[in-house]
DNA sequence: GTAAAACTAGACTAGACCGTCTAGTCCAAT
DNA sequence: ATTGGACTAGACGGTCTAGTCTAGTTTTAC
C-alpha cells in the first residue's frame, strides 16, 4: 500500500504533523499585519510555535514563503463572490445580492489588509500584482460580464460590452467607503451600510443601462 | 535692516545654499521609489549630494522627514485638480474636462506611487493617511459638490445629494484603469485613453442624474 | 527496535540600517 | 582676523534581519 506517500512528499501539501499549515496560517497572519518588509521570519516562526529551520525547511526563503501566502490569500479571498451564484430570482435582487457579497468581502480587514501588502509590493513582487488582479479584478468582472450578458439579451438592461458594464458596476461600488477603508479611517461597516452603498450603485447601474 | 534673518532661521525654509530644497527633492524620490521602509537615509543624503548629518539637522528623524515629505507631495498634487476652474462653458465639457484632469493626475506616476506608500503606511502612520485624504478625495469632492449644486439647480442635472452624486462621479473614474495603474500592471495612459475614460463617466454619470 | 526523517532551540555570520559623533572645511559677518 | 554656523566624510554603536549551522530530541516507517 502506498498511503499518503505522494502527498507527504509533495512540498506544497502539509507534513503529517502539520506544521506546514500551522506557518502558513501564521506567515499571512504576520504579512498582512505587519507588511513583506517589516515582517521578520523570526515573528512568523514564533507566531507559527515552530523553529525558525523548519520555516526554512518548507519554504526556502522569505520571498517564497511570501508568493506562496499571497498567492494562495487571494484565490481564497475572491472565490466566495460568486460562489453559488444563481441568478434564477428578481434580476434587480440578484444584482444587488452580487454587489452586497462583492462589498462584504473587499471592505473586509484581511481584503483590506491583503490588497495594501499587494499594492504596497507590485513593484518589487509583479507576478504577484499580476495573480491578484487574475484572481480578483478580473474574475469577478468576467463572472459578472457573462450575467450581464444574458441580462441584456433577456432585454432587462442594455449593453453593447458586457466587460465594460461590468467594469463600471464594480467601479461603483469601490466608492468613498472603499477608499476610507483603504485608508484605514473607517471601522468595517455593518451589513446595513453594506447594503445601503450596494443599493445605491445598483440602481446607478440600472440607469445607465435602462433599455431603449 | 534685518534682511532675511527670520526666513533663514526658520526650520522649515530653505537655507541660504537651498540644502533643505535639494533634501525634500531627494527624500521624494527615494520614499516614492522605494516606500518607508526600505528607503534608506544614506541612500537619502546620497541622492540629495548632502552629508547624512545635513539631513538630520534640518529633520530630525526619518519619521519626521517622511511625514514632512508626505504631506507635502498630497498638497502639491492634488492641487491643479481645480485650479482655474471655469464652468463658463457648456456643462458636459466642464464635467468632461474635470474628469481628464482628475484622471490624468492620478493616473501619473507621482500619483500612484505616492497612494501606493500612503495605503502602505496608513496603519504606521494614520495622521498622513487622514491628510492624504483631506487634500485629495475630501477636496475632490467639495469642489465638485459645489458645481453640482449649480447644475442641479440651473436643471442641468438632477441630484438631491450633491456630495454623493460628486463621490459616485469620482468612483465612476477610478475603474480598471486606475486599478491596473496601482497594481503597475498598466504604463501610464496617453491623452486619448484618459479621454476615452473621462468620456464614459461623464456619459454614464449624466444618464443616472438627468433630470425628469 | 531501529533507522531515517522531521523538528527544536539557539548560536552564529554577514550585513543593513538609524542615529550619533568626530574631525576638519568653508564662508559670511563682525 | 576671528568667531560661529553650516557643512562634509566617514567611523561607530547598537539593533535588527535573513539565512546557516549544530547538537540534541521527537516522530514516523517498517
Amino acid at each position: 500500500m502506498v498511503k499518503a506517500e505522494a502527498a507527504l512528499k509533495d512540498a506544497d501539501a502539509e507534513t503529517p504533523t502539520g506544521k506546514h499549515l500551522l506557518i502558513v496560517e501564521a506567515a499571512t497572519r504576520v504579512f498582512l499585519d505587519f507588511g513583506y518588509g517589516a515582517a521578520s521570519m523570526d515573528a512568523i516562526a514564533a507566531e507559527a510555535g515552530v523553529s525558525k529551520q523548519t520555516v526554512y525547511s518548507h519554504f526556502g526563503a522569505k520571498e517564497a514563503l511570501f508568493e506562496a501566502i499571497i498567492e494562495d490569500k487571494c484565490d481564497q479571498l475572491l472565490a466566495p463572490v460568486f460562489e453559488t451564484f444563481r441568478p434564477g430570482q428578481d434580476q434587480a435582487r440578484a444584482l444587488n445580492e452580487v454587489a452586497r457579497r462583492f462589498l462584504s468581502v473587499i471592505l473586509a480587514p484581511p481584503s483590506t489588509a491583503l490588497f495594501r501588502v499587494i499594492v504596497a509590493e507590485s513593484v518589487r513582487f509583479p507576478e504577484l500584482a499580476n495573480a491578484f488582479y487574475r484572481a480578483g479584478p478580473q474574475t469577478a468582472v468576467d463572472n459578472l460580464a457573462g450575467y450581464l450578458k444574458e441580462l441584456n439579451k433577456a432585454g432587462v438592461i442594455a449593453t453593447n460590452d458586457p466587460v465594460a458594464s461590468a467594469r463600471q458596476f464594480f467601479a461603483l461600488l469601490r466608492g468613498d467607503l472603499y477608499m476610507r477603508r483603504l485608508l484605514d479611517l473607517a471601522p468595517e461597516p455593518t451589513a446595513e451600510e453594506v447594503a445601503a452603498v450596494a443599493g445605491e450603485a445598483v440602481s446607478a447601474f440600472l440607469a445607465i443601462h435602462a433599455p431603449d
